[in-house]
DNA sequence: GCGACAG
DNA sequence: ATCTTGTCGC
């Protein structure tokens, strides 16, 4: 995995607003191009006193959904968490995991939103133009537009929007099952994203990817609890 | 001033 | 995110 692009994360709120609103005319809104053959799911979890982070990476392949790695890193104290800004306190945790991957992450699925938000460029987003690899914002609460919600059967959906744009999805992956909250990170589309989290949410209300990956941290956050 | 606010 | 058991239902 190499690094496209680089900046300080040691910024004050206005520096990564900032940085939000000039990055985000970075981010391209395209079909998938390549095959995708792994999808990667990327999550973080925090200890009590928050002083601790964990950060996990699990890469399936795009086909089974059968895992194929997963890793694991450490780390101190974040960037607290605020609504807008939660890429500067979870990109940091999250990168080190996936410099360990021993394989490439076609597309990487992520807990949060991607152009889903009020500068355009969440998480997702945030995390794909940094690595220039295809992302999807996939959360499991609404954060930014307005959207009329569709009924709760699988595939179903319904735009999100914002000043007259369609920013995201909401979309239901299972029957009779509040929806998630879609949205193209970087070099995706909303069909495409749409279609990768029906695809990988087989048999759950989230993505396989984004289930396995908070599985694997919140079992070594209690590990490391417990020692 | 009031409500909303990814994880 | 995290604090937390059982329980209703497919």
């Amino acid at each position: 995995m190499n690094m496209h692009k680089s900046h300080s994360w040691d910024l004050t709120v206005d520096q990564a607003q900032q940085l939000q609103d000039e990055w985000s005319n970075y981010v391209k809104l395209r079909p998938l191009e390549k095959t995708i053959n792994t999808v990667a799911g990327v999550d973080v979890a925090y200890d009590t006193d928050h002083q601790l982070v964990v950060a996990g990476v699990v890469l399936l392949n795009a086909d089974s959904l059968e895992l194929i790695e997963y890793h694991v890193t450490y780390h101190q104290s974040a960037f607290p968490y605020q609504p807008g800004l939660l890429s500067f306190r979870e990109i940091p945790a999250i990168l080190p995991t996936l410099a360990k991957l021993n394989q490439a992450a076609d597309l990487i699925i992520c807990d949060g939103q991607g152009i889903a938000h009020p500068r355009h460029f969440g998480l997702a987003s945030h995390l794909g133009v940094l690595l220039e690899i295809p992302t999807i914002g996939c959360a499991k609460t609404h954060y930014w537009g307005e959207y009329t919600p569709p009924l709760f059967v699988r595939g179903n959906t319904s735009p999100i929007q914002a000043d007259n744009q369609v920013i995201g999805n909401v979309v239901c992956t299972q029957n009779n099952i509040k929806p998630v909250f879609v949205s193209p990170g970087h070099l995706t589309n909303h069909q495409d994203a749409i279609d990768w989290v029906l695809k990988c949410s087989n048999r759950y209300r989230q993505p396989q990817t984004t289930r396995l990956a908070d599985q694997l941290v919140r079992k070594h956050l209690k590990l490391l609890q417990n020692n």
